[in-house]
DNA sequence: TTGAAAGCGCTAACAG
DNA sequence: CTGTTAGCGCTTTCAA
């Protein structure tokens, strides 16, 4: 038994012949080790985990670019969704579930809880708010806020909503400020009516748009701190009867394929949600190799796109 | 130690003092059960496994079909990328690796094997070519290639080119018959120089592409059989100085995000990929409780849909 | 009701 | 070079 290992697994100290005929049974018989019993004792794997509340647009992207910056290594990817039940804390029991035995190292996807203790390797992409000792990627949220917000203000617009995301993650707060900044920079009141608290979950979107939209001051443009939450909108905003961009601007954050799928298109923040998944996948590699990587706070850069749901006010 | 693991699992005969005192303690340590370990006893982890040979576009719809379906029930999602080196049979191994543990029903991918004896449930989602006896779901791609080449036939075209997929997968050779009988109908000739194979791997496609198109009888329109060889092939005209669609029409299959998005916008052939996925996780799950489901063979509709890649010929 | 013992499939250490 | 033994962290008998 203890010799089959050896030649599966190619280690020293095993006859040639052996090896061969080990082998072409093994061939013959279809056997492939139990992933699971192996980790079980070896503690190495050659798996990294992803660890996702759900399978939505934007954790695919992310998981996309994670597998490109993967696929030249000799790493298998496993993406763990384990959020039922328990709203917070579910990479904290998924890590403790699949960590220090399946999976090598594991990166999290908007998690909300700031530090999990593991001893396996972890990268956060697009983390908690509060002093996370944790390597980080995520994207200029402040700034493509700020700049959603200005294009909005420039294209005469001057009541301007903001639909807020999940208030525990560092990138929605830099988009409040980022809507808050440009407000005033612009000279503008920052009036309490026109933000809205969404979560990023459509039920409390429609809630908050409906409210703000039914307003006899509505706004006349309203930022989503994402695009599920901005998609959202375009649909509460289309029961209201208001033609969008014509009554109601609107410009999401994100950028996930969705967004330009859409009818009309959504004008949006981009951000690389592929490359900040390629560039965890790096990091966490050379943190797994016992190395410190050069940064392990990764800022990428957002950009503006807009496209049809965005125009001059009436 | 046995009797923490009844306590944390609800088992019956524990005094209740004892229950709370353990989960306290559970509480307050942040303890969680490793999945691995309990797997390996018990054979039951309330896990589901999708296993794919990459997280592209397609795999992607798919996955957020099967955790749409799952977020309802109180099945973990774990997808699973292991296609390293083998090109194919990575589903075997894969499956050898994680099933009879680690999940107790798993749902394949385009799967580049026909039959794969397991100790789980399995369902395959456009599945291989020939007589398989495993449940699968697909969707109509014999109507579907059919109707986009009548479509381009309609317009004005005459000389139609295919890129064909991956020919061990089912749905692929029906693209290449309704390819085929649009012109066989139509009373047009199918020139097999105007049939190349792309595998639905980009370096393959533009290779395929890159003859086609530098023909002098090259073809005004060309139909691929998806999505991600199309996007090559509007690369490659792009580079060739071709204009599309004036110069060439192109549609794809599939309506992946990124088809939409693309500039034009890819006239492609929609795949309900997320109510696929959904399917495969309903057949499965029923399939997990013993039951025999209505239907072991799901056939969904196609539908074409028609953006800036199609125009009459010049 | 509790705890001791066996064992899931494997690999590492060690004896033969 | 091969085979025996121990044990990874848990759950499931089964005896106390």
């Amino acid at each position: 038994m203890a010799t089959v290992s050896k030649a599966v697994n190619g280690r020293y100290g095993v006859a040639p012949e052996t090896v061969d005929r080990v082998l072409s049974v093994v061939a013959e018989l279809g056997y492939e080790s139990s992933l699971i019993a192996s980790s079980m004792r070896s503690r190495r794997t050659g798996v990294i985990g992803v660890l996702v509340a759900d399978f939505e647009p934007f954790s695919a992207e992310i998981l996309k670019g994670v597998g490109q910056a993967l696929s030249a290594s000799r790493y298998d990817l496993l993406a763990y969704s384990g959020s039922h039940g328990t709203a917070e804390g579910w990479e904290r029991r998924s890590l403790s579930r699949l960590s220090g035995t399946l999976i090598d190292g594991a990166i999290m996807v908007t998690p909300t809880v700031v530090n999990v203790s593991t001893d396996v390797p972890l990268v956060a992409i697009d983390p908690h708010a509060g002093p996370a000792d944790l390597p980080t990627v995520e994207c200029d949220s402040f700034g493509g806020a700020h700049q959603a917000t200005r294009h909005l203000i420039e294209l005469g617009h001057s009541r301007i909503g903001f639909i807020a995301g999940r208030t525990d993650l560092r990138s929605s707060i830099a988009r409040d400020a980022g809507y808050r900044r440009a407000l005033v920079n612009a000279g503008l009141p920052v009036d309490p009516a026109l933000v809205g608290s969404g979560s990023y979950r459509q039920d409390a979107v429609r809630v908050a748009a409906l409210e703000m939209l039914s307003r006899l001051d509505r706004p006349t443009a309203i930022f989503a701190a994402n695009d599920i939450s901005a998609l959202e909108i375009m649909k509460v905003a289309a029961e209201l009867g208001l033609d969008v961009p014509q009554d109601l601007s609107i410009i999401g954050f994100d950028d996930v394929p969705e967004a330009s799928a859409a009818t009309p298109a959504l004008s949006t923040v981009r951000q690389p949600m592929q490359t900040l998944g390629a560039e965890a996948a790096r990091m966490l590699l050379s943190l797994m190799q016992g190395e410190t990587p050069a940064a392990t706070h990764l800022k990428l850069p957002t950009r503006l796109v807009t496209r049809g749901t965005t125009a001059p006010p009436a």
